[in-house]
DNA sequence: TAATCAATATACTGATGAGTATATAAAAGA
DNA sequence: TCTTTTATATACTCATCAGTATATTGATTA
């Protein structure tokens, strides 16, 4: 296979398919960038297409309405949640630990562009189809959560605490920077992260 | 003073004030009920008129305009957390117990209409103006919850554990259910205050 | 009783914004 | 080279909704 030496304004198929994959990202870049500073109805497509120089027409062009902008953005943010998920249920170490080591990494999603979106975006927003399958894939990280805190309690590196309200707490906790962080701050993610996970698994260690 | 025997068409000036009052009030909870169910951008006021059978003008009669109707919803919110605040400043106990059934209050006011409308208004659907206002109100809270914490540190009934994301951590935890909570739901606002409330501060205990 | 005020409605204006019809130009394929 | 496809724009339509102009009725006050 020759790969081209010389930049040509004509391109191959892989490239031109490539190239509209950038295009199509930079526009869910672009709007949920705007989603999340201004809130999903308050931003207008006309606004996300002046952000990238574009019109709005262009964004059609490339996914369907706005509702399936904003699902696939949200798409984005729940398939990284998933990816955290799946790796810690893949882990080893004991459940205090794994879920330590999950809760770190969603608590960063959650500052991300698209986590955050999947954060603030409230389902009445969304069609009844979209918001069942939004629904459903919230709740298999939150079953995540649940199987992880259980787990550390059945290997004692946990404290027996209730489950359910346990992972309603850490969701709220981890989930509230979505709404407060500020990118352009001081605080980083990273730490935020930290910290806050700090401070919540206290409350799940094991009393001596 | 004479009290009126008879029911009258004819009311005194007191009576026309509470009626005035009254049905001013009708009106921020019938919208503040749509602001919750839909968002506050989603929510028209002629929806709102409608679910109360009157028309729009009369709100705007009895308020001035759609960030009115909001802001004084959002001051009623606010209003029962100061008081909460002050109660527990005034309070006496260890820092523990006074946080403790402070944040107990937090909790369930922030699964009641007003409260949950503080909770998910950003400031973003705000004038600059109201949101300068929103932001200060809303950290004197803050300033209260982080000062019960310091306290209870003091006093040795709180773990001494990083006073600002303890705050961050806890305000994450107990305003959550203002987003998912369900009046309809089988869970009580009391039960899920009480229990989330148990799991939070478990994080605080001092470790013997 | 005349003048005023309070409470309410109907019917409008004007802006905004989602979504579309249509044109164009360039590239790709036949 | 002719045709089709892709990428893009301009200029619309249509609906919604905040906010207003104006009318009406009944009670209050002078």
């Amino acid at each position: 296979m020759s790969k081209q030496l010389t930049a040509s304004p004509f391109r191959s198929r892989e490239e031109r398919s490539r190239e509209r994959e950038e295009k199509r990202e930079a526009v869910l870049l672009a709007a949920v960038r705007l989603f999340n500073a201004r809130g999903y109805h308050a931003a207008s497509l006309d606004d996300v297409a002046a952000s990238l120089g574009i019109s709005k027409p262009t964004i059609y062009h490339y996914l369907g309405n706005k509702e399936q902008v904003l699902v696939e953005c949200v798409n984005r943010g729940l398939a990284m949640l998933r990816a955290a998920a799946d790796d810690a249920m893949r882990a080893q170490g004991s459940g205090f630990d794994r879920l330590r080591a999950f809760l770190c990494r969603y608590a960063k999603i959650n500052m991300d562009d698209f986590g955050r979106c999947v954060i603030r975006t409230s389902d009445e927003v969304l069609s009844m189809d979209s918001a069942t399958r939004f629904r459903a894939r919230k709740r298999e990280i939150d079953a995540a959560v649940r199987d992880l805190i259980a787990q550390g309690i059945a290997d004692g590196s946990i404290a027996p605490v209730d489950v359910r309200f346990a992972s309603f707490a850490l969701a709220g906790a981890l989930n509230w920077p979505a709404r407060w962080h500020d990118p352009d701050g001081p605080l980083a993610p990273e730490e935020i992260a930290e910290r806050l996970v700090d401070v919540v698994m206290g409350g799940l260690t094991p009393r001596a």
